[in-house]
DNA sequence: AATTATCTGTACCGCTCGGTACTATATAGA
DNA sequence: TCTATATAGTACCGAGCGGTACAGATAATT
């Protein structure tokens, strides 16, 4: 972080944490979406007024963006040992079993904070939509080359489409993050994921033509 | 509809048609969502002003809600037509192809209007959120009661959970609708959709465990 | 022509939004 | 103790929100 990165130790001293401040916008931003998300609502949550919040984050698309950065730290460690996984039916399953937990944790928003955000900004907040989409398609570049070097190792046809797969799996990351939004318990999703991973294993078992 | 159904043969007659300016709403509903869409803009794309919006459909959400019963009226029919199909592979590909195409039409904006307006209510409007929830879930229920019958008609293994592959279904229109929504196109969509398609069709000729 | 009923348009309501000017307060250094 | 610096809190800004009161316009009825 560059704001609470000077020392400050002239001045008045800062009565808050920020990072822990940061948190508690995120759980907000979380639930809500960003433009769902007031000010009001926000800075009650942190625990602090309005110009304590903009001298230290910005202003409210700054505080998103940071609090996106948070989620990314906090909430990417499933993502992150997927990918880590030799195999690509273990790549496949740690990813959708590790969204379907979590998407549903009990002690957090449900759905994916990104994708959440990223759908429910209107035209007035373009930018933000921007920003997310373009994290978005990082994401999806890194499964497209999984998937490429799945099929370099042989575990997926050769004949197959690396792009499609990987936007079919990203579309299942999609599709779940809304149910979970709506109210799908972490079972349905497993058993969901049941579905999906039974399938994807049938079909690497096939003659391919996809 | 119950507005306009008073012939309104004595006063000054209106100078709009109803279900015109109905169709106008619904599409800025469809790219904003719920909250997205001011007063100020759909009146504006209505052609009316705030008042004869108001006499008319009675208010915001009142206008939304019929907006979306247009919206099933005019943009159900491949969903419908899923439902005719008398194969179960037929009706998943009708199913899937008619949302991949629906979903990214040129002329309308992209994504499912129901899907989008659920997801993009914040907690100011439950109201709204929670019909177009019982919405999704009578969807829901008539896909399980299909895949059900195609168990019955030994389409699909009897140890599988109809639940769960009604929900995977589901969760792959969501996903679809979120991908539309962020710029995929029609023919990345169909991608999609083949691969789920072959996924699906190839776990149908293996012997089930789910 | 007068009356009555309905619709149209302007101009406004109270409220919330994101954002800020200004003052009071608390610390470090001189 | 006094000054400089940075934060905290109040009280406010203009803009946009959903919604409406009211006066003017347009038709059928008397």
């Amino acid at each position: 972080m560059s704001a609470e990165s000077k020392p400050a130790c002239v001045g008045r001293p800062r009565s808050f944490d920020p990072e822990v401040a940061l948190e508690q916008a995120l759980e907000v931003f979380w639930r809500n979406g960003y433009e769902g998300a007031s000010l009001a609502e926000l800075t009650q949550a942190m625990g602090i007024k309005k110009p304590s919040m903009y001298a230290t984050f910005g202003n409210k698309e700054q505080l998103f963006l940071k609090a996106i950065d948070l989620y990314h730290e906090r909430e990417g460690a499933w993502y992150k040992e997927a990918y880590e996984k030799e195999s690509y039916t273990d790549f496949v399953e740690a990813l959708l079993y590790g969204a379907a937990k979590s998407y549903t944790a009990n002690d957090k928003p449900h759905g994916c904070a990104l994708v959440k955000s990223t759908l429910s900004c209107s035209e007035a907040s373009e930018s933000v939509k921007e920003t997310l989409l373009a994290r978005c398609n990082q994401s999806d570049k890194a499964t497209i080359e999984r998937v490429k070097l799945a099929q370099k190792m042989g575990e997926v046809c050769p004949e197959a489409n690396p792009e499609a797969i990987a936007r079919f799996i990203g579309t299942m990351l999609h599709g779940m993050s809304s149910q979970a939004d709506q109210g799908a318990s972490h079972e349905e999703l497993k058993e969901v994921v049941k579905v999906a991973v039974f399938c994807i294993e049938a079909a690497m078992k096939q003659p391919c033509s996809v």
